[in-house]
Parts: C-alpha cells; structure tokens; sequence
DNA sequence: TGCCATGTTAAACT
DNA sequence: GAGTTTAACATGGC
C-alpha cells in the first residue's frame, strides 16, 4: 500500500538481507531469467514507487501497485505470492506485486533528481519539469511520476492543503511562489509521511485525506474526483484558492 | 456485505 | 499516429 515514503521504509525494513546470498528462489514471477539462486543481494534502492533488487549481473524490479505487500516471513493466509528470496537464515516475500528484471545499466537511466523521498531531489528541476505543464492541473502535475515520483493520492491532497492552493488550479495560473510552496510542502510533507507511518501515526496526522472538516475554519471539505487522473482530491473551498 | 481505494499500464477507442 | 478513455489487476479496510 505504497506511496514513496512507504517504500523508503520498506527498505529499510530489508536492507538487512544486503550481501547475503539466495539459497532459493520462489514464486510465480520467479523467472529462470533472472535466477538469483547462489547469488549475492548487492543492493536495495529505491526510486519513487518502485524497488529495485541488485544483483551483479541483473536487476530485479518490483513495484507494488495498489494492493502488493511484502513480508519477511511467510505469511500463508496470502495465496498471491509472486517473489520469495530465501535466504540461509531469513526469507523475503513479495505479494500482488509486478516483479521484472533489467541490466543493471537501467538504473544509470534513471532521473534521480525527481524521487521526492531521494537525496538529489530538485527544488528548481521540479519548478522546470512543472512550468512545461501550463495547462494541467496541478492535482495531474503532483501525480505524474516522471515530476514527482513517489507522491501518491494520500500526499498530493495534504500537500495542497497546506499550500493553500485548489486542487484544480492550472500552472499557468500559479505564481512563481505558489509552485515553490507546493514544491516544499510536498516535499515536507512526505517526509513527515514517513515519520509518522513509522511511528503508526500517519493516520491521525493527516489534516484533509478522508477528512471531515477543516481544521482551520470549521468548514466541510469538498472531496472531488478532479483532472485528468480522475482521482479523489479532499480539499477545503474556503481555504484553498 | 458491499464498496472503495495509498497505482499503473495495456488495450481499445476517437 | 496521436491523444484519450476504459478495463484490468487483486486485497483489505471500513
């Protein structure tokens, strides 16, 4: 259930497991392609929403979607398996998920600078990659994961509601100021995202997503299907222009 | 119990 | 071919 801070501390919850070796190798993705049986777990990154399994000659490629889980030890209530790495002495699983694998040059590819949860996140390459969406809403602008890889649903309503600006807002409306609070409370935001997930605290802390009234004016919220993503946004009319 | 959703892409349209 | 819309996936929480 994964927005990029999810991610990030899924890895964490693994990273544990880098340089040990695979003993076997299960599930229903578990290509032949890519077998990771007598292989060295060099590395765990992430990027956004996606996880990536390194290996020297290979990497594994998982992305959890909407309903993918994983556990580290096997949980049989759960008949969806799609990844096992057992290890001599611990086990990974991945559930619902989509597994693939690439080269390892895949990951020279990637735009590091647009993780919202990486170290080489951009401020300016943001504003630069947001000004070229004119005429997109900005609810589209914070979902699209080649801007903002990693915000999900759950971060692009509580980051607009804390920069006081409309879901349905075009960026070719926004001033210059406008783009960089969004930038920073989204920023902020999936930080604290994590924070609290961690702390199983998210929940209470969330001052719009599945609200009620708005904590600022007592107002009830609007909860919209907004953009071209057609996704819901929770936003309140009064305090959000 | 039924509905909905923290996501994305491929296929099917225009 | 480009752009847009729909279907599909599959689980858990409310």
């Amino acid at each position: 259930m994964p927005e990029g801070p999810t991610i990030v501390l899924m890895k964490e919850n693994i990273c544990h497991l880098i340089g040990k070796k695979v003993e076997k190798q299960l599930g229903s993705q578990a290509f032949d392609e890519f077998c990771t049986e007598g292989k060295i777990l060099q590395d765990i990154q992430t990027f956004g929403k996606q996880t990536f399994l390194i290996f020297d000659d290979f990497i594994i490629k998982i992305h959890l979607k909407m309903f993918g889980s994983y556990s580290l030890s096997e949980r049989t209530d759960i008949q969806t398996l799609r990844l096992a790495l057992i290890f001599d002495d611990a086990s990974l699983y991945f559930y619902t998920c989509e597994v693939s694998y690439d080269s390892p040059r895949f990951l020279e590819n990637i735009m590091w600078k647009t993780d919202i949860m990486g170290a080489r996140w951009s401020d300016d390459f943001a504003k630069y990659q947001i000004k070229k969406e004119a005429d997109s809403m900005i609810c589209d602008v914070l979902l699209n994961q080649k801007i903002f890889s990693g915000v999900g649903n759950i971060i692009k309503s509580e980051a607009l509601f804390r920069a006081k600006i409309h879901p349905e807002r075009l960026v070719k409306d926004l001033s210059e100021e406008d783009i960089q609070t969004i930038i920073s409370a989204a920023k902020s935001f999936s930080e604290d995202f994590k924070t609290w997930k961690k702390a199983g605290i998210l929940r209470k802390n969330l001052l719009v997503y599945q609200q009620k009234t708005c904590s600022k004016c007592s107002g009830t919220f609007t909860v919209k299907t907004t953009g071209k993503t057609k996704r819901k946004s929770f936003f309140c009319e009064a305090d959000q222009i």
